[in-house]
DNA sequence: CTAAAGATGATACACTATCTCATATGAAGT
DNA sequence: ACTTCATATGAGATAGTGTATCATCTTTAG
């Protein structure tokens, strides 16, 4: 774990806690927890993933609470949604990471991520032209991975 | 309705028949009829849409044979799916349709649709020199549309 | 006309996510 | 500490979407 790692988790828990604050709601163990294991996650999860992950790290947390968490997490700007035409949601952390979108695999159903370059930009005059405000982007590469070649 | 319209959809049909041919399936009444409501859907579709609108439209088939038949509409690249974070699957036919992405707006859900400018192809070189075969790609945007704001 | 392959529909099933509601918990005031 | 009240939680019910099963029907080939 880099140095830098311990001050990002921190800013995401002040993140977390603020918006909690402007939502008149509190930081309660469950929502800690969710909060832990979601920044331990590796990378990216699915939430059927982590209620797994929470049971088996013997953590009390109900199913219920734990999708609860995740949309606090998701307003709060802590993960945001990562769909790939999956039949569940994805999710990933925002700390630590740069900006990059993803690449996935048709065969293997596996994903590489690659940086954002930045070229996307183009499109935010257009949209901003049709009235449209840009908020954030995403984009989804699909093929065959090196492995499945 | 444009003229070219419906050499379009008799390409998409050709192209329907021969993935069938090549599967050993046959063209059956129940495929020809979620063919037609494919191609007629305005757009965009999920799959429950198709089930109802069939059912509207008192074309007898089932919802088995229409997700199936949708299945090999996408095998037969008749139609893609256009996945945004939704809890379920979303479709449109590619027939008539430039290249094109979508912005979708978080407080009413509509989406607008704005050109592929090619800028994206930047990154294929990028995935290719990690080993990566791309096959295809979409661009998200999300954010306020201009009703909403 | 018959046999074999394939297609269909009704239903059961699996999975994900949300909702309900009784109970538990935490914060603030006394 | 004690009480009060808003908020949070868990267990289970519920909703929604998509898939699997299987008996029955249809088409095609011979």
């Amino acid at each position: 774990m880099k140095s830098t790692d311990r001050m990002d988790i921190k800013n995401e828990r002040l993140k977390f806690e603020r918006h909690l604050k402007e939502k008149g709601l509190r930081l309660t163990t469950g929502r800690q927890i969710v909060f832990d294991e979601v920044m331990h996650a590796h990378g990216h999860f699915a939430p059927e993933e982590l209620v797994k992950q929470c049971h088996q790290n013997k953590r009390r947390v109900s199913r219920a609470t734990i999708y609860r968490s995740i949309n606090e997490l998701l307003e709060a700007g802590v993960i945001r949604k990562t769909a790939f035409g999956e039949k569940h949601q994805h999710f990933e952390h925002i700390y630590d990471e740069k900006p990059h979108h993803h690449a996935k695999c048709l065969h293997c159903g596996s994903y590489i991520e690659f940086p954002d370059l930045g070229e996307d930009k183009v499109y935010k005059p257009y949209l901003e032209k049709e009235g449209f405000q840009v908020i954030g982007h995403e984009m989804h590469f699909y093929g065959i991975c090196r492995k499945c070649q």
